[in-house]
DNA sequence: TCAAATACTCGTAAGTTACTCGTAAGAAAT
DNA sequence: ATTTCTTACGAGTAACTTACGAGTATTTGA
């Protein structure tokens, strides 16, 4: 039926978030002293106690039989949640930066496609197109884009978000606030589309 | 099948719009002390009787078996869709704008309760905080805020979307924007919450 | 308009739960 | 057969919830 979210206690989910990025970074699980030594527990009997609790609750499962070394691992996750990988940090003027432990961020369910991803704003640098710091921008990974869209734009390993104007004698990219300088792409440019902008949200605490 | 609203006295709806609030914004209930500390009772005696009283008449449940901790819970209808109502047109210093053909907006399934709703924003009113004509507003409708968030105001029937910031003198309502100016409540002056804003979504073409 | 009921508040302390520790024996992997 | 990991146990503590008794504002109603 449903995938039963059990609602963890603070350090049960930071337990659960370090298996799960220590799985992601090493491709393999941790061993409990490793966990132990990520999570500055100072006992095994403690490591043990929270794997115990969290297998009990689902939350944690094994891959292999008891007694199994490294075979920590989190159950799958509930699929149609109508969420979107968070793919890494914008700031115009900067490369990409990639996020280490790979979150999901929820969006409407129109959204929630698989060839769409989620970005997140860093800084101020996008405050002409009334983009602030912290807002979550919604994209769909493609390498073309019509006439007038907004891109996320490659020029030169630098990202940025801008409106996309194909012209008989080269690339234009429009600021959304006129105010705003065009830049228009050389050839002594390398330039990529990395998706097409669908929507911004920003979360107010 | 309908949710029902007991009426419960201003102090009661306070105290649940807190436990909402927190646990909205911090992914988890809060403690007793917590409360405490957030509606500056000075006893956890008086928290105590809250529940108990809250928990009597249905308006609060608990996740968990008793003396289970950060177990307060509210009974929450979770609606299937997605999607929220939208309820208006709201632009800074009019009254708000009814729609006539009552639509809905898709929104992400943590926004999807029925005490939430949308708005709309029309014209360039809010630009100060980077909220411009189009953009939809998710809010939560309650009468109460908590110091510094961001709500829907009204004041002399008018609308607008400003921190709230309750001092001993008097209500103080400050754009997020502090180049711009900040609004006193006066005795004279009619005030009323409209909600608090819980995210800003904007859709790109 | 006064009394009585109701709604809320206080401080403290006892009772539970959630987590922590150290150590050591048992099982799997090399 | 040694090393690397997992499990077991018992005892302790900090973080929370609940109980209790008494008190003060606010509303009701005669």
């Amino acid at each position: 039926m449903e995938a039963m979210k059990k609602d963890l206690s603070p350090k049960k989910q930071r337990f659960v978030e370090f298996i799960q990025n220590f799985t992601d970074v090493n491709k393999r699980a941790p061993t409990f002293q490793e966990i132990m030594n990520g999570l500055k527990i100072r006992s095994l009997g403690t490591v043990n106690w929270y794997v115990r609790e969290l297998e009990h609750s689902g939350s944690l499962k094994r891959s292999g039989a008891s007694n199994t070394k490294r075979a920590l691992m989190i159950p799958e996750q509930k699929q149609n949640t109508g969420s979107l990988p968070l793919l890494g940090l914008i700031a115009a003027g900067y490369p990409l930066e990639a996020i280490e432990n790979r979150e999901s961020i929820e969006v409407p369910l129109s959204y929630a496609y698989s060839e769409n991803y989620v970005l997140r704003v860093k800084g101020d640098s996008m405050i002409d197109d009334n983009i602030q710091d912290g807002d979550y921008v919604i994209v769909r990974q493609q390498a073309s884009a019509e006439n007038g869209q907004t891109v996320v734009a490659f020029i030169n390993n630098e990202a940025t978000l801008k409106r996309y104007y194909p012209k008989p004698d080269g690339i234009e990219l429009h600021p959304r606030n006129p105010a705003y300088t065009v830049i228009r792409i050389g050839a002594e440019d390398e330039f990529k589309i990395g998706g097409v902008v669908l929507a911004v949200f920003r979360r107010y605490e």
